[in-house]
DNA sequence: CCCGTGATTCTCT
DNA sequence: GAGAATCACGGGC
């Protein structure tokens, strides 16, 4: 249940007392992607994707923002699933504490806004998913999966490796990619 | 639409 | 060792 993005769609992830059932991943093929954090190797950030799979790879980006991960692959691969959004189906008020002023529909739409309505931290990087603080429960196959390129990257946009539940309000908005506004050209 | 934010990584000396 | 470039985003206007 693991080894294929698809197959993480439905799952629920789980943290104390707050759970998300997720609805839109993204795939990440390790050293073969020029869109992986893992593209050049193993560093000290990515250690974990390339560790066993099941475990919980958690980053920082853009000065404010945490995002996850699950490692799928075996050891040595570096593939990973990137969870972009899911619904909350649990522990909903402490979600919405988490973040005040949101929709619940917006609770967990994107993939920094579901680590923080989870409580996602750096320091769950590296978690075992059976484990825990973090945990992953496999749920029943979508209805209807689509599928298309994925979100915000510039390397290798056309990789249609984006999976999402068909039609679910909780997917987030479609963003070709990420304007680069630091140098102008 | 446009901007902030800070860690990580790369490259050059 | 130092400085520059990059980054898979969200929120505010």
């Amino acid at each position: 249940m693991l080894e294929t993005a698809p197959g993480l769609l439905n799952a629920v992830l789980r943290h104390g007392d707050v759970a998300v059932r997720l609805t839109e991943v993204e795939a990440y093929d390790g050293a073969n992607d020029p869109g992986s954090h893992a593209f050049r190797g193993m560093t000290r950030r990515n250690a974990v994707m390339f560790g066993p799979p099941g475990h919980l790879y958690c980053y920082f980006t853009y000065g404010m923002h945490v995002c996850c991960n699950v490692v799928c692959g075996p050891v040595g691969t570096a593939s990973a699933v990137l969870v972009r959004a899911g619904e909350v189906v649990d522990g909903i008020e402490i979600a919405r504490e988490r973040r005040p002023g949101a929709k619940d529909r917006d609770l967990a739409r994107g993939p920094a806004r579901l680590c923080r309505a989870l409580g996602i931290e750096l320091g769950h990087d590296g978690t075992d998913l059976v484990a825990g603080p973090v945990t992953l429960e496999p749920g029943e196959s979508p209805a209807d999966v689509s599928t298309g390129p994925r979100v915000g990257l510039r390397a290798a946009p056309d990789r249609p490796w984006r999976f999402w539940i068909t039609d679910d309000p909780t997917v987030s908005a479609y963003r070709p990619a990420a304007p680069l506004r630091r140098g102008s050209r």
